[in-house]
This record gives C-alpha cells, sequence and structure tokens, in this order.
DNA sequence: GGCTTATATTGTAATATTACGATTATTGAA
DNA sequence: TTCAATAATCGTAATATTACAATATAAGCC
C-alpha cells in the first residue's frame, strides 16, 4: 500500500491529477507566477525571490518541468525557465471545463 | 524538516495550493465528476463505483470536505455529499484568473 | 589549467499521503 | 433491544513529499 492505484482511473483522470498535484504547492504557485510576471527568468532570481533554500526550489522546478508545465535552457553558467505555452494550454483545456462544471444546477440533497 | 513552509507565502497562494492539492488525486477528481453527474451522492455509490476500499474513500472524503470542496449529511443508514457550491465557485474564481495567464504574448526565452 | 558562479544531485531527516483490515459508532428496522 | 446496514475511525505498512546541508557538475573567465 501508500501508492496511488492510478490503474483503476482514466488517462484523462490521471492526467488531471498529475496537472493539479503539479500545482498542489504554494511555492510551485510562486513559481510559476513570478515567470508569469516576466521578471527573469533566470533560476537564481527565482530562489531570491520564493525564498527558500536553492536544493528545494531545483527540487520544485524538477517536479513542474516533468509535469511538462515549464521547461528550461541553459544560459551561461545560469539556467533560464519559462513557462512550456503548449503544455500550460494544454492544461487549461483540461481543467476548465472541470472547474466550469456548474454546480448552481444542481438541485442541492444535502 | 518535510513540512511545507506555509509562512513565507501569501494566504492566496497558500489557499490556491489547498484547493489544488484536494484535486490532486484521481479518485478524488473520480468523486467530484460523479458529484457533478449527480448520478447519485451515496456514499456507499461512491465507493462501487471509484473501485477503491470504502475506508479509503472516506478518508478521501474527508479530504475534499475538510477542504470545503463538498458537504455531507447523513441520511438515513447512509450519508449524501454534495458539492458546496458556494465554496466551489470560490475555487473557480481563485484559479481561473491563474490558468487563463496569457502564455501567448510571453517573449519565450527558453 | 585553475577560479568563480550558478545549478543539479546526493543523502537524509521529518512529515504527509495512500491504502486497507479491523473495529467502532450510528441509524433504522424487526 | 437485538440485528443488519452504512459509514467513520483506528492502526499500521508502504510510499511520497518537503526541506536543506554537503557535494558534484557545468560553463565562462583569467
Amino acid at each position: 500500500m501508500g501508492a496511488t492505484k492510478s490503474e483503476i482511473f482514466t488517462p484523462a483522470q490521471n492526467h488531471m491529477a498529475r496537472m493539479t498535484k503539479a500545482l498542489a504547492h504554494p511555492a510551485r504557485i510562486a513559481i510559476i507566477q513570478y515567470l508569469f510576471a516576466r521578471r527573469s527568468c533566470v533560476c537564481g532570481d527565482i530562489v531570491d525571490v520564493v525564498g527558500l533554500a536553492q536544493p528545494t526550489i531545483s527540487q520544485h522546478l524538477k517536479e513542474l518541468k516533468s509535469a511538462g508545465l515549464i521547461k528550461g535552457s541553459v544560459e551561461g553558467t545560469s539556467v533560464c525557465y519559462c513557462i512550456d505555452q503548449k503544455n500550460w494550454s494544454v492544461m487549461k483545456d483540461l481543467l476548465s471545463p472541470f472547474l466550469n462544471l456548474d454546480a448552481a444546477i444542481l438541485n442541492d440533497c444535502c
């Protein structure tokens, strides 16, 4: 036990959970917001702004990257991280219809 | 170590992370989808449909409830769970602007 | 080559999550 | 009040996450 039973869910459900999981930490929310704000894409700047230790940020960046939400490229001695526009869009198209499910039409039985 | 450092993030960032975390498991996605589909709101039916053991589903329901996304009421010997319309709406208003951040206007430096 | 800067990786401790068997309420019915 | 049905809680094992110090790697510069 202890590991998620992915086999019993649909690919879409697993994909959605994978995306929400990537966003399920305030540091990763902060990183994404910073990248959208476009002040900088440099890894070191992210470390300074977010306020966690460098290895911790590196770990969070790795998770965002493996989820496909960001991509990185080496720029001299530093590394530049950017939103992966295509995958971000895919995620949006997956999550938006879910969030927009209209709860108002439900006959509230609770 | 090991625990998230919530203190260093904004309330909005923590709130967003809390919501995405509640959705960060395929079983919880499946439960929400089932409740929106309105075939039933009965806990036992959820257990049958999702395909995890009853205590596991009960645990997931508890997490969704503590995140405020669902609410439950006792109906005889069973328990009825429903989407919490108000909080679902709050979450949507919090997450949608984030998801809709336009990546297309970014000058992609990676 | 050596030196500096920037980031990734390793190792590890603390904590959290996932899953389920066994058990315990709780409710309604006999 | 005893019984059956339903869901919650307890206990626990397996696994995953979070965080960081220490170290390693890589890229540019002298």
